[in-house]
DNA sequence: AATTACCGTCCTGCCCGCTC
DNA sequence: GAGCGGGCAGGACGGTAATT
């Protein structure tokens, strides 16, 4: 029997101890094969190595290897570097070409060709931090500015930071305690022994129980109380027929009342988005301003008019191409009229038959609307989804918004002639009879810096630039807002009245399953590394962790601060996460929802100095 | 830490020259 | 002419260090 696995140095080794005893080759050569089989070494590297030996050769391990010798010379790298920068600095360039371009807007045409500028840039974004405000704001606005002031200086862009002129941060403040007083009704009612539908003969009992009397005077009257008591409740029958069902009829109500749930789909069954036409922009603006004309008071009854709204002036913006201002009386027939001729100039250009450019199936590989790879067997049409088509309704978005609030005295103004009025008003024309406050110190400052900054001469100047920058500011604010969340989700948010509907639709959007369609997965690999390798690589681990932290954030940074503890992660997979949410009241929901868009309500206006910088 | 280019070694296949 | 000793070409394999 031969000897097994043997080591290259041990047969060595042997070859040149036979040398040094004076055997020829092919005495060494048998030897070898006699003791190794064919495990040894073939004839040729025996011959080889006898020759090595004889000739001196001491060593019996391998030659010293040089290994991959550098190519790059310090000319080639600084070449490299200095191409590098060039393009990296052409690239900066030619973004800030595209830039500065949409800011800008060209009105007439031809020899008298004109820009002006049509974009105030503001950053926005949409984040509810539930508490650590400060840790936020060092975390997401003092590190982030520095950071990238670090990464601008860094890049060898010649330019060097001197010193931060100003820094401007507005912080929409959002109180949950308008959502939060919404009470779970089990906390606050004695419910020891009552079933829920509650039958009709505990009502007497649940009265007792919460010292409440029932009162149903303008649904049905079902039921009289038998004692009025201090506190009433109203209980409104949604669904009567549902309510008694289960009193009336032998089958048992099985559903629940007053409980809603929402119930994710199992493992075999995948949701899958289908409203694409949500993903269209939105991009027309309007904003109004009207007198506020005072009305005789009747105190016979007990609701009068106290004023009437009387539009006066009026500024829309179609995003990319026009924006119009209008102030008289006659304002709002202008407006009817603009929107008849701008429906009969998208109408003239959408009807307008444009032969279709000639496409072959090279031209695309995916479906711009739904992001699918198309099929060999697809038939050939322009849009294989034709759930575009129909998109009648173009969402119009009537917002206040403003970074800094220019005050406006609406109370005073009570007819078109005091627009004449030359000189900004008396702190106390600010007085608002529904909030009761006059405005801050603060504010009546502002407004006279801007009368003096703008030149401005008369009150209806005043409310000019005041409708001016409410729409822009609202328009380019809601423009980025879009951006944002078309580029993080794919979805336009204008489609949505609450922000769970928007997440709830961006969760199934941005699932794995779309991202199963992009990525290929290597079963078999026949390169010199196997596919364990391929696992292994960074570039796979990078895209399993990203999803894995994107649908980590989803739950954290949206689910956990709408729902607190009602959301709950069921399981989680590599690119999977599962969630239960109980018992989610739809009207918390919503007022939870709307109140960060609306600064009207909750804007703090000098909270950026309680912030350290 | 993975990838890559280079290089030593091993192996197969073939050829050449010498000897019996 | 067959067998043997010796060597070469080129591909496969795997180690090494530069590079990414």
């Amino acid at each position: 029997m031969s000897i097994q696995s043997p080591a290259k140095c041990e047969i060595r080794s042997v070859i040149r101890y036979l040398i040094w005893k004076g055997k020829t080759p092919v005495e060494v050569y048998n030897k070898v094969q006699t003791a190794y089989g064919d495990k040894g070494m073939n004839r040729t590297s025996v011959f080889k190595w006898c020759r090595e030996f004889k000739n001196g050769r001491t060593s019996v391990h391998d030659d010293q290897r040089s290994g991959r010798p550098s190519i790059l010379t310090d000319d080639i790298v600084e070449k490299i570097e200095n191409a590098n920068n060039l393009i990296a600095r052409i690239a900066r360039l030619e973004n800030l070409k595209d830039t500065v371009r949409e800011c800008f807007v060209q009105v007439d045409a031809g020899y008298s060709a004109e820009l002006r500028w049509r974009k105030i840039d503001t950053m926005f974004e949409s984040r509810i931090v539930v508490s650590g405000l400060q840790e936020w704001y060092a975390s997401r606005v003092v590190e982030s500015v520095l950071t990238s002031l670090e990464e601008f200086q860094g890049r060898n862009s010649g330019w060097m930071l001197s010193r931060i002129l100003n820094l401007t941060i507005n912080v929409n403040k959002y109180n949950p305690l308008h959502a939060g007083s919404y009470l779970h009704y089990s906390t606050v009612l004695n419910l020891t022994g009552i079933q829920f539908p509650m039958m009709l003969s505990q009502i007497k009992k649940f009265e007792s129980l919460n010292d409440i009397s029932e009162k149903q005077k303008e649904i049905l009257p079902l039921r009289l109380t038998y004692r009025k008591r201090g506190k009433q409740i109203n209980l409104l029958i949604k669904d009567l027929s549902r309510l008694v069902r289960s009193q009336i009829t032998a089958r048992k109500n099985t559903g629940k009342f007053n409980n809603y749930e929402i119930r994710l789909p199992s493992e075999d069954k995948w949701l899958s988005f289908s409203n694409h036409r949500r993903k269209e922009r939105v991009s027309f603006y309007v904003d109004l301003e009207c007198t506020l004309q005072k009305m005789k008071m009747d105190m016979k009854t007990f609701s009068y008019t106290y004023q009437q709204h009387r539009a006066f002036s009026l500024t829309y913006y179609v995003h990319c191409s026009m924006y119009r201002f209008r102030r008289d009386n006659d304002c709002i027939a202008w407006f009817a009229k603009e929107l008849k001729n701008l429906a009969h100039n998208v109408n003239t250009i959408l009807s307008a038959n444009i032969s279709m450019a000639v496409f072959t199936r090279d031209d695309a590989m995916y479906c711009h609307v739904c992001e699918k790879p198309f099929v060999p067997d697809d038939t050939w049409v322009r849009d294989h989804n034709l759930n575009y088509k129909d998109l009648y309704c173009i969402p119009i978005i009537e917002i206040y918004l403003l970074t800094r609030k220019v005050i406006f005295p609406y109370e005073y103004d009570d007819c078109i002639e005091k627009l004449e009025d030359t000189c900004l008003l008396p702190c106390e024309s600010f007085y608002n009879s529904l909030t009761g406050n006059t405005v801050s110190e603060n504010d009546y400052a502002h407004a006279m810096n801007v009368w003096q900054r703008f030149s401005i001469r008369t009150l209806g100047e005043y409310n000019d630039l005041y409708l001016k920058t409410d729409v822009l500011l609202l328009a380019n604010i809601f423009e980025n807002f879009q951006d944002s969340c078309i580029t993080n989700y794919g979805l336009n948010p204008a489609y949505y009245y609450t922000l769970p509907g928007f997440t709830f639709r961006e969760y199934i959007e941005q699932t794995m399953e779309n991202v199963r369609n992009h990525v290929r997965l290597v079963m078999r690999w026949d390169g010199r590394y196997g596919v364990e390798a391929m696992i292994a690589k960074p570039n796979f681990h990078c895209i399993l962790d990203t999803f894995k932290t994107c649908l980590y954030e989803f739950h954290h940074e949206y689910m956990l601060p709408l729902f607190y503890e009602k959301c709950k992660i069921m399981y989680t997979d590599t690119d999977r996460i599962g969630s239960k949410l109980h018992e989610i009241y739809t009207i918390s929901e919503s007022k939870i929802a709307l109140s960060p868009y609306d600064d009207k309500r909750y804007s703090v206006s000098d909270s950026t100095d309680t912030l350290p910088w």
